[in-house]
RNA sequence: GGCGCGGUAGCCAAGUGGUAAGGCCGAGGUCUGCAAAACCUCUAUGCGUCGGUUCAAUUCCGACCCGCGCCUCCA
């Protein structure tokens, strides 16, 4: 069974296949802007192209599979944020991708193949551009900025249907005052190419035929794709918050620039909602992978539970989510130990319920049901192999979950020796009050035959 | 106002025109002196409400109620 996604464009579920006579599949995923710790909805995106990423590379071959993924590291935010910490921007926002690498191969993320940025890319971006402006599709302004004319473009807004929406009158458009360069626009619609340079940029601004400035935002992920992947590709995908403007209006300048359709499919991932509305900084409901781990929960607990629900549909995290995953994850830890003990062997066809569930639009809580069902059959018959397969698949590692840092006080160090001698000497009397002693110390003495660890006592 | 998505057990969450996967929690049990872990068993006559179609609807249709997202630089 093919892998199949549902299409934004189409609105119905299309199969994956390369388009070019290379075999290569050409993915593109919009990545972050790096102006501060990515949080955990951040993350719900990241993880399901990986997820995706992975199915490919299963599905197609490691070296068919050509994933590109750009790192934003010039807009408005990340320009006033480094002026505020009085840093060059580049010295800003590598300390932000850096983090956000980190956070990634925490979660297990694989690196994509290509990970372009926006500063690195800014003559590809003129170059756009300039071929618009040649064809009629953008304008220049008194400031030497640059637009996209939106009504040069008939069939723009496809796939937001954005003629549907303006069609009708009192959308909430009405009442918002436009940004602060809109004026200088010939239709509230058209969109920034090319911004000139204000005072507030400071530094930050490149030579271009249009005098010193930036490039908009849209424009960078259209010149990064090209270059990467070509005119045309496969697969596009990002956030549901991304496809309007963001994708539409990429679509826009790519088909107008090349003359070629840019994506053949969009994929969009729902957004991770927190106390069932989405996460900002306003309401204070925003959680980064530190703030998790501070808590104690394990980055790979966190992939877990952002896989734990359709990625298509909105998913309302909480931190009992968390605990539950915790708890699955040991499961399936505990399964493949029994697996490696038994030196189980099998075929792969007790798991083709859980491919084929991934395959069908990326259904991951159906697919980890059918894993669970695998597992609660037992290891007889399963095969190792095929297990850890699945397990790459889903992207979950299952190393022993690392102790939480802390420093065993002495004193507790001493109670537990001392309990472990008056158990071997059977004074489980003794034993057991000095279990109490180390409980009412915080922490909790685990046995094993040979031995004993102590860990911080559980709430 | 428009566009889109959703309402399934205490919580999370799949799914199907023919009688409800899975995870967590909870209960009982096996095992280990105890504890922890692991393992076993049990846990929705019902899928927002009201109508309709049908031999049969949670699943299709209609209306309504509720929640969420997007509507110009947010994954």
């Amino acid at each position: 069974m093919p892998i199949q996604l549902f299409d934004s464009l189409t609105r119905q579920l299309q199969p994956l296949a390369p388009s070019h006579a290379d075999g290569v599949f050409r993915f593109y995923n919009c990545g972050p802007t790096v102006y501060a710790p990515a949080h955990i909805g951040n993350f719900r995106t990241f993880v399901v192209n990986d997820l995706l990423r992975r199915l490919l590379e299963l599905e197609f071959g490691p070296a068919k599979v050509k994933h590109v993924r750009n790192i934003t590291d010039v807009d408005d935010k990340t320009i006033r944020r480094s002026q505020e910490e009085k840093r060059a921007l580049g010295d800003f926002t590598k300390q932000w991708s850096d983090k956000f690498h980190a956070d990634c191969a925490a979660l297990n993320c694989l690196p994509p193949h290509v990970e372009p940025t926006a500063t690195g890319h800014i003559a590809e971006q003129i170059d756009m551009i300039a071929v618009l402006e040649r064809k009629g599709h953008a304008y220049r302004t008194a400031d030497g900025s640059v637009y996209f004319k939106v009504g040069s473009m008939p069939d723009y807004g496809r796939l937001s249907r954005i003629k549907e929406r303006e069609l009708q009158l009192g959308s909430a458009l009405s009442g918002k005052p436009q940004t602060a360069d809109a004026d200088e626009k010939e239709d509230g619609s058209d969109f920034a190419l090319w911004k000139a340079h204000k005072p507030e940029d400071g530094a930050n601004a490149w030579e271009s035929p249009w005098g010193r400035g930036r490039p908009g935002w849209h424009i960078e992920c259209s010149a990064m794709s090209k270059k990467h992947l070509g005119e045309t590709i496969d697969l596009h995908t990002g956030g549901v918050d991304l496809l309007f403007p963001h994708h539409e209006n990429e679509i826009a300048q790519s088909e107008c620039c090349n003359g070629a359709p840019f994506s053949r499919l969009w994929y969009h991932s729902e957004h991770l909602l927190v106390d069932g509305k989405k996460m900002s900084k306003s309401l204070g409901n925003l959680y980064t992978l530190d703030d998790l781990k501070a808590k104690g929960v394990s980055p790979m607990a966190l992939r877990y539970a952002l896989l734990a629900g359709h990625p298509r549909k909105q998913l309302n995290f909480t931190l009992d989510s968390l605990h539950a995953a915790e708890k699955a994850l040991a499961t399936l830890r505990a399964f493949r130990a029994t697996l490696a003990a038994s030196g189980s062997r099998g075929d792969e066809a007790v798991f083709a319920p859980v491919f084929a569930a991934l395959h069908d639009d990326l259904n991951t809580p159906a697919a980890l049901g059918a894993l669970f069902t695998v597992v609660n059959r037992g290891p007889a018959g399963v095969d190792a192999a095929a297990f850890d397969r699945v397990l790459f698949a889903l992207g979950l590692t299952l190393d022993a979950p690392v102790a939480p840092k802390a420093d065993i006080p002495a004193a507790v160090a001493a109670l537990a020796e001392k309990r472990w001698a008056a158990k071997q000497a059977k004074d489980f009397a003794a034993a057991d009050a000095l279990r109490k002693e180390i409980a009412a110390a915080g922490w909790s003495m685990l046995d094993r035959k040979d031995g004993y660890s102590l860990e911080p006592a559980k709430k």
